[in-house]
DNA sequence: TTTGTGCATTCCTTGACGGGTATATAACTG
DNA sequence: CAGTTATATACCCGTCAAGGAATGCACAAA
């Protein structure tokens, strides 16, 4: 659940297609799979990575693994971006300035 | 400046300091290489993949290539969190919820 | 024009990652 | 128990990315 397995964990595109699909409802592997065009022993491994980054946590349904997204990381990912976001404000309020400070001459 | 490239540039530790350094203000390469400990190619390398997902703009200034924060692909990231934050803000909330309705026993 | 500085690029090697097949494990079914 | 379903793991292989050393290139100073 470090830092680095997070962003390792998201930084493939099936994963992310993968973690998009349970931000509907959760899903055993199989399903995963399907859904992803992955066989299944792909999506297992991509699941492994995704659980021990913390995203994703299983709950046993007979012989189905039910995955459901776990949101907490996103915090985490949410307190990186922090400091950027602040930037990327500070970039719009100066551009808003900017046009209100420009003569409308188009 | 695919969505793919943002990530990818994100992935790496190094990449994620060196953007974390460039929040700070913008540097030139060899001391971007330096506070990193990383070699000068090293950096350059770096610096191109942060470049080509749009996280970083460069100004010459004599021999000097001065690197700055790009914060706009941010918003890229933001934008993809969203519908996560949701999620994680329904989490809270529920717990919000049980711990007001429990009575308090402890 | 020669020399020096700052950076980019190339080549090479190595290690990690993802995919596929085959196999192991666990749980249900009869 | 044997057989089937659902998933995990092991193994092999191809690919790709990162690091290091050496080199190329642009600009500046003398």
């Amino acid at each position: 659940m470090s830092d680095a397995a997070l962003w390792t964990a998201l930084a493939d595109p099936h994963r992310r297609a993968i973690v998009a699909l349970l931000l509907e409802r959760p899903r055993p592997v199989g399903e995963i799979a399907e859904a992803c065009g992955l066989s299944q022993p792909s999506a297992s491994k991509h699941l492994k990575v995704l659980r021990e980054a913390g995203l994703v946590r299983v709950s046993q349904d007979a012989q189905r693994r039910v995955h459901a997204l776990d949101p907490a990381p996103i915090a985490a990912l949410d307190a990186w971006l922090e400091p950027y976001r602040r930037l990327w404000n500070r970039s719009l309020d100066a551009l808003g300035r900017r046009l209100d400070e420009t003569p409308a001459d188009t």
